[in-house]
DNA sequence: AAGAGGATGAACT
DNA sequence: GTTCATCCTCTTG
């Protein structure tokens, strides 16, 4: 198991790191108990030119300035008011690519996720759905620009040697695209673990493959 | 200063 | 399938 590096995340390509993202292990150190999970479904975001991605046309507000910096640090923000939302920053500094982190499989501590979500479960209602997550792992605002590569981190990216072929991947659009994101609703960004039941929602498959 | 809308989740029918 | 809780962030004036 070793720490994901900084050079990891400073590629271009935010789409194909979507992908690799897969199977990596995310580790809490947030909480009393450590908790550990391996990613399965992540959303890609690319700004400048995408338009649902939030630093689409080089916007740049106080929420978004930390998208815009060199890649490996955590991108949080609210959702709806209530629910916070973890993304992984990618790319050098000024290109603003983001990657959502939509959904979880429980590897250790799971009885601090239940108890972080009030719920027993051992499936997606446990933490498939990016808000699920970070009320699982404890994560708030507190961590937004950390960075995820360093080795005193309270939340770090792992990788086990744990694979996710071609063939297991399923791509779909993304979750949650509004009339206002025009042709970008429709951009296959979204990708899971296929069979996974920690997997948040179905959605229409673009690439069954 | 005010209003609209949102990369959701839970609880419904 | 639907509704709605709930409030931050951004835009507009």
């Amino acid at each position: 198991m070793k720490l994901v590096s900084k050079t990891f995340y400073l590629d271009n390509d935010v789409v194909n790191i979507a992908k690799t993202l897969l199977g990596k292990v995310l580790i809490s150190s947030i909480g009393a108990h450590p908790i550990s999970c391996r990613i399965v479904e992540t959303e890609a975001y690319r700004g400048p030119d995408d338009r649902a991605c939030h630093a689409y046309n080089y916007r740049q507000t106080e929420r978004t300035k930390v998208i815009y910096e060199e890649g490996g640090v955590a991108y949080i923000y609210i959702s709806y008011g209530m629910h916070f939302m973890l993304n992984v920053v990618t790319s050098t500094k000024g290109n603003a690519h983001a990657i959502l982190i939509r959904a979880v499989e429980p590897l250790e501590g799971i009885e601090s996720m239940v108890v972080n979500r009030k719920i027993q479960a051992d499936n997606y209602l446990l933490t498939g759905g990016p808000g699920k997550v970070c009320q699982a792992l404890g994560i708030t605002k507190e961590i937004n620009g950390l960075a995820f590569y360093k080795k005193d981190s309270p939340l770090q990216i792992y990788d086990d040697g744990h694979f996710i072929e071609n063939k297991n991947i399923i791509t779909t659009s993304r979750v949650g695209m509004s009339i206002h994101t025009a042709e970008a609703s429709n951009w296959p960004w979204r990708f899971y673990i296929k069979g996974n039941k920690y997997v948040s929602r179905p959605l229409k498959v673009f690439y069954p493959w």
